[in-house]
RNA sequence: GGCCCGUUCGUCUAGGGGUUAGGACACAUGGUUUUCAUCCAUGAAACAGGGGUUCGAUUCCCCUACGGGCUACCA
């Protein structure tokens, strides 16, 4: 066989915001698509109107964007193979031939029971102790519908307007198997399948058929989605054969669900609630008026955020864990794909964004932090964050970590740490802080080296040890009982910021301590 | 219940008929650091169970258990 060109899709439903697990889904088909140099098409599958969510089409093209994953060709990008929302598509009268045509050759039928009957039938079914009734090839029978019925009848239903859906014929005790690129063979029988709603009384396609025209009318050469197909997939196989596609019929590749970091099931939103941490690649603010937080939000880096979730059941097979969206594409092959479910772990989540965290110079995380730092008002120059970013960069995951754990250096100290107040704060040390300020004053050049080398000076001068100065000395310039060098951190101040800080923390101090 | 898929340290995983079963996160200990973080070193930690096949199975096959998914005129 000739080599065909790699086409591959996400199509996601607008029902909500994108999670953890469609973005794997979408990277993974992204990934799949620039390695072998084809297309990525985004499609909505927007058949069911009463489950329609608005905001959710934006939601999922911004959460692609943020993410990095660009399709080539779909919503919000164009293509030849348009329109590529299904509402659209069902307007334009795509699917409807198709559905006929299916009862022509005589794979469906059409089936006049209404949503009672069929709530009826498996109530019934289930006090007869069956608890699982279904439509199928046995018990189509004894239901409405044109296998069951006269030809007049079912003309004169037809004729006469009467609700109708199309069902697909499910034969009798046939294998249907099909290769899964990531599984392997999966071969089930016919028996175990019902008779699947393809085209609905309000003229909507389900996603079943939706799915298998489009993705050939698309030239689809790989479907890659979640594992919540794959008992469906034997359905599609068959789709494709009624329908005389199965020639052309893409390979599929069904991936594992990503699942809740403790305890079972597959992650919810729920989850994130609970857990504290996002499921959501950015804050989903519901028409209910519902948010959920996202990962944006939350401080982390697109490129940490999908490099995290690349590896949520995918590996390289290396030692190498930081892979940037480039060598992702490099490196992906379905092959490399697990089986089996991954369970969420927050804790690596961070791990990720603060490795990139690290990578990052001083001045680009100066510039991301700028905006946050403009918001709150502090006047401080990029040049100045860029210094403070040098200091605070190897203790933070996040880049609020830096304004959080560096807040000295754009505000005033308004608190003191209590504990080594309590436990660092001696009799003396008042008279210390007042004979190490006078040195400090003393210094031309308010340099890291000059401050230290005055600061050991005095140290030895008065036989003291650091513990004896540095901690008050600490606690009165920035507040707290730990954090980077002292000396780094004054020079970052400035001189006069630096004495003006301990005469006024003194006497702050020495009021609270007559408070307590 | 039925059908389908899965099961290697707590978690993500590598591996694969003969290995001291490897790495990463988290955890613990020690070192560096005035402190915290970083960094470095070290440690604890796994082949779900039972049957086969085999000289030998964690690896191949079967069964069981457990987990997950599906079972809509939802996707």
């Amino acid at each position: 066989m000739s080599e065909r060109r790699v086409r591959v899709r996400f199509a996601p439903s607008p029902t909500g915001p994108l999670h953890m697990g469609g973005v794997r889904t979408a990277l993974y088909n992204y990934l799949f698509a620039k390695k072998h140099g084809g297309d990525f098409l985004l499609r909505v599958e927007d058949t069911d109107q009463t489950r329609y969510v608005k905001g959710a089409e934006d939601y999922i093209l911004e959460a692609l964007k943020w993410c990095g994953i660009n399709p080539d060709e779909g919503v919000g990008a164009g293509g030849d193979c348009g329109p590529y929302r299904q509402s659209e598509r069902k307007e334009a009268g795509i699917y409807k031939e198709y559905a006929f045509k299916l009862v022509e050759d005589g794979f469906a039928y059409y089936a006049f029971d209404t949503s009672e009957d069929l709530t009826n039938m498996r109530e019934m079914a289930e006090k007869a102790k069956m608890p699982n009734w279904q439509y199928n090839n046995i018990t189509r029978t004894s239901m409405k519908n044109s296998v069951s019925l006269s030809e007049d009848e079912v003309t004169k239903r037809l004729d006469a307007g009467d609700p109708f859906v199309i069902r697909l014929k499910m034969p009798r005790n046939e294998e249907v198997r099909f290769h899964d690129e990531i599984r392997g063979w999966v071969i089930v029988n016919t028996n175990n399948m019902d008779d699947k709603v393809i085209y609905k009384a309000d003229g909507m396609p389900t996603y079943h058929l939706a799915n298998i025209i489009d993705d050939h009318l698309m030239n689809i050469s790989h479907v890659i989605r979640g594992e919540e197909w794959l008992p469906s997939a034997p359905l599609h196989v068959l789709l494709y054969r009624y329908l005389g596609w199965e020639d052309t019929m893409p390979k599929f590749a069904h991936l594992s669900l990503i699942l809740k970091p403790n305890g079972n099931g597959k992650l919810s939103k729920r989850d994130g609630d609970k857990g504290g941490f996002p499921v959501f690649p950015l804050e989903w603010n519901a028409p209910d008026g519902a948010v959920s937080s996202g990962y944006k939000e939350n401080g982390y880096f697109p490129e940490a955020f999908i490099n995290m979730i690349a590896f949520l059941g995918w590996n390289p097979g290396t030692a190498q864990e930081i892979f940037s969206l480039e060598e992702l594409t490099e490196a992906f092959t379905l092959e490399r794909v697990g089986k089996s479910g991954a369970k969420f772990d927050p804790d690596k989540a961070k791990w990720f964004n603060q490795q990139y965290l690290r990578n990052k110079s001083n001045t680009e995380l100066a510039q991301l932090l700028m905006p946050i730092i403009a918001e709150e008002k502090l006047d401080v120059c990029i040049e100045y964050v860029a210094e403070v970013c040098e200091l605070i960069k190897e203790r933070a995951t996040f880049i609020t970590d830096i304004l959080e754990e560096g807040r000295y250096f754009f505000e005033d100290v308004s608190a003191y740490d209590e504990k080594t107040l309590k436990k660092k704060w001696k009799e003396d040390t008042p008279t210390i802080m007042q004979e190490l300020l006078v040195e400090l004053k003393s210094i031309e050049e308010f340099t890291t080296e000059n401050i230290e080398t005055k600061f050991q000076a005095y140290l030895e001068k008065n036989e003291y040890g650091f513990g004896k100065v540095g901690p008050g000395f600490r606690l009165l310039v920035t507040g707290k009982g730990m954090g980077p060098s002292m000396f780094h951190i004054c020079s970052v101040l400035g001189k006069e910021y630096v004495l003006d800080r301990m005469e006024k923390g003194l006497v702050k101090i020495e009021a609270l301590k007559a408070e307590a």
